[in-house]
DNA sequence: AAAAAAG
């Protein structure tokens, strides 16, 4: 037993105080920081003082000068340098190997097409917009920052060559310790492109941590949430890859499974936390997890965290509890969809933040082909049987080929689900009434192809990362624009085409003119009777969006005010006031209205952007091109999200 | 109005 295990077990002891709830097994195996980890239990290996004897077991800070592999750029920092993770630590050397397939039934071949099957070309021109205060350059190669050598590892094993747009951009202004508002693609390695800073910081950094001892549990460095619970898995999974042998534990944490043996696994040691809103704020209640180390937060599909039902969980989180403030911690948000309503939510959590948006890969959005069929309530079953028939002759080798079937119930997932195993075509489903088991069940069912057709309520919506879904059926359309752009991303990931068929009928006319101007702006062929709808629609003053400001703001910002209106309005008030008002005359006008009002609403919430004298807007939006027609048209009034064919599949 | 997220 060397004397770095002989320091940790000693230092491992329950603290006087006791942590809440105890329940400490002197057989558990002894968690050891990552400044520790590295170090070889050898003799070279000088055991610090233990000032603290906190839970961690380290104690030892600024003694030692392990690490020999020079100084990282920019951090500088006495004695610095990367902890030397070559030695024999005790966790990874019994770390299972994330890479293995694991009962994965993916053949070999699929891995290595998912893991590579980005066009890198069709990266060169994708439109980047970022903005706000001395915004760090993009880099063109991962080795261009130095995230470490072992985390350098873990990226060839996952086959990156070469970081997206999304990590190019967003790695270097993270790894700076910047705030981050992103919109991005999933598929193109959004989770990379906050995991990577995360975990380089913390091997950086764990050094120089000193986790307090104390009545409360749990110290996490990073903090990562996510809406639903096979998004937290999916992460988490990703992360684990990521963070192999870097000395990083990355540890998760959701609803619908026993939460002892949770609190277990997050007592044996965690530095990043991945967790749904729910089950951390159980965990946090109980004080078996304190946020006061935290200094990374990230939140994915973060528009969806701050959206209604999810705002109240999220803001106890981050603003009730113990966890550092903006500017203390750094914060990251990532989603495709960033409405402005939720843009200022998001401020609150922000600190002096950069605005990122990557558009998707590819220089248009037809890798998936969108249709829209009207179809009554009462023909839907068949005329999706229809679909599935003629999807079935069609397939290859006989085989159904993966598809997704939204629809807007639980109750009415289950029904589908039934009818249609009952007709013959094998069928699951994954909606919040079923049991979490149940849940995994389904998804790894489809997956595998074992049921080549999942029936699924929004839970399935976002994020979820599933290969080689070929069709995704709105067999009930959302009421929300951003959750059909969310749900329709689900297919033609990774550069694969893929197919989006929506039923349409007299409930959903509130959808048919931003379900329109989407289409068209993805390049689609819009119907005619669509088109009449959605002019109806317009004509009519109805609302295509949420009232009393709705979320997105977008094109009802527009009809309401005037052109030329709201955005000057006045310095702070510019947001609630009217904003999109300045929008209304069509791009030029629009940004007119924009840059008239610097130190308006927008000013205040961007910073960067209200300086930026009048046309500031337009010389940031400028780069996309073709965002132009997107200003006149509709959703351009949704700055940071305006260019965009884009919105629809550009981002996620 | 529904779904998700704690049990």
């Amino acid at each position: 037993m060397s004397s770095s295990w002989a320091d940790v077990s000693e230092s491992e002891r329950p603290p006087p105080s006791g942590w809440a709830g105890g329940g400490y097994g002197n057989s558990r195996p002894s968690y050891v920081p990552p400044h520790l980890r590295s170090r070889p239990p050898s003799s070279d290996f000088v055991s610090a003082p233990s000032t603290g004897g906190d839970r961690g077991g380290y104690g030892g800070r600024g003694g030692q000068g392990y690490g020999g592999r020079g100084g990282y750029v920019g951090r500088g920092g006495g004695g610095g340098g990367w902890n030397n993770r070559t030695g024999g630590y005790d966790r990874r050397d019994t770390e299972t190997n994330p890479f293995g397939n694991e009962g994965n039934a993916e053949p070999a071949a699929v891995n290595e097409l998912e893991n590579t099957g980005i066009n890198f070309e069709a990266y060169e021109d994708i439109p980047i917009e970022t903005s706000g205060d001395n915004v760090p350059p993009p880099v063109n190669t991962f080795a261009e920052i130095d995230l470490g050598e072992a985390l350098n590892l873990n990226i060839q094993r996952c086959k990156y060559v070469k970081p997206t747009p999304v990590q190019r951009n967003a790695i270097p202004i993270l790894a700076a310790g910047r705030d981050l508002m992103a919109c991005a693609q999933t598929g193109s390695g959004k989770t990379a492109a906050f995991c990577f800073p995360i975990i380089s910081g913390i091997m950086k950094e764990g050094e120089h941590v000193e986790r307090p001892r104390g009545v409360r549990g749990v110290y996490p460095l990073a903090v990562i949430l996510s809406p639903t619970r096979e998004l937290a898995c999916q992460i988490h999974d990703e992360a684990r890859k990521f963070s192999y042998q870097t000395g990083v534990k990355v540890v998760v944490a959701y609803g619908g499974t026993p939460v002892n043996q949770q609190i277990r696994e997050l007592e044996r040691g965690v530095d990043i936390l991945v967790a749904t809103p729910g089950r951390l704020n159980d965990l946090l209640e109980r004080g078996r997890v304190s946020l006061q180390m935290v200094k990374y937060l990230a939140l994915d599909e973060a528009d969806r965290m701050l959206d209604m039902g999810f705002e109240p969980q999220i803001r106890k989180i981050v603003q009730q509890m113990d966890m550092p403030p903006p500017g203390v911690r750094q914060t990251m948000l990532f989603s495709a969809t960033f409405p402005r309503e939720i843009q200022r939510l998001a401020s609150d959590f922000l600190s002096n933040y950069i605005f990122l948006a990557v558009g998707r890969v590819g220089s248009s959005t037809e890798l998936i082909v969108q249709r829209v069929e009207f179809v009554n309530d009462s023909d839907k079953r068949s005329h999706l049987m229809d679909l599935l028939h003629a999807q079935r002759e069609n397939g290859n080798q006989g085989k159904q080929a993966l598809t997704l079937v939204f629809v807007e119930t639980k109750k009415g997932a289950d029904s589908l689900e039934n009818w249609l195993c009952i007709n013959g075509f094998p069928a699951t489903t994954i909606h919040g009434d079923r049991s979490q088991q149940e849940r995994e069940v389904a998804l790894r069912s489809f997956k595998t192809g074992r049921t080549p057709i999942l029936v699924a309520t929004d839970v399935a919506a976002r994020g979820l990362d599933i290969p080689h879904v070929a069709h995704v059926v709105n067999f009930d359309l959302p009421n929300d624009i951003d959750d059909y752009v969310h749900r329709i991303g689900r297919t033609g990931r990774a550069g694969n085409s893929g197919l989006a068929t929506a039923f349409f009928n007299d409930n959903n006319t509130s959808l048919a003119k931003p379900l329109a101007e989407l289409m068209q702006e993805a390049n689609q062929e819009v119907p005619d009777w669509l088109s009449r709808y959605a002019s109806r629609a317009s004509s009519g003053g109805g609302k295509n969006r949420r009232s009393g400001g709705g979320r997105f703001g977008g094109r009802d910002f527009r009809r309401e005010g005037g052109p030329g209106g709201g955005y000057g309005g006045g310095p702070g008030g510019g947001y609630g006031g009217g904003p999109g008002g300045g929008y209304g005359g069509g791009p030029g006008g629009g940004y007119g209205g924009y840059g008239g009002g610097p130190g308006g609403g927008y000013g205040a919430m961007h910073g960067g952007y209200g300086t930026v004298p009048g046309g500031g807007y337009g010389t940031v939006y400028m780069p996309y091109g073709r965002g132009g027609a997107y200003y006149g048209g509709g959703y351009g009034t949704v700055p940071n999200q305006g260019y965009g064919p884009g919105v629809a599949s550009a981002w996620e």
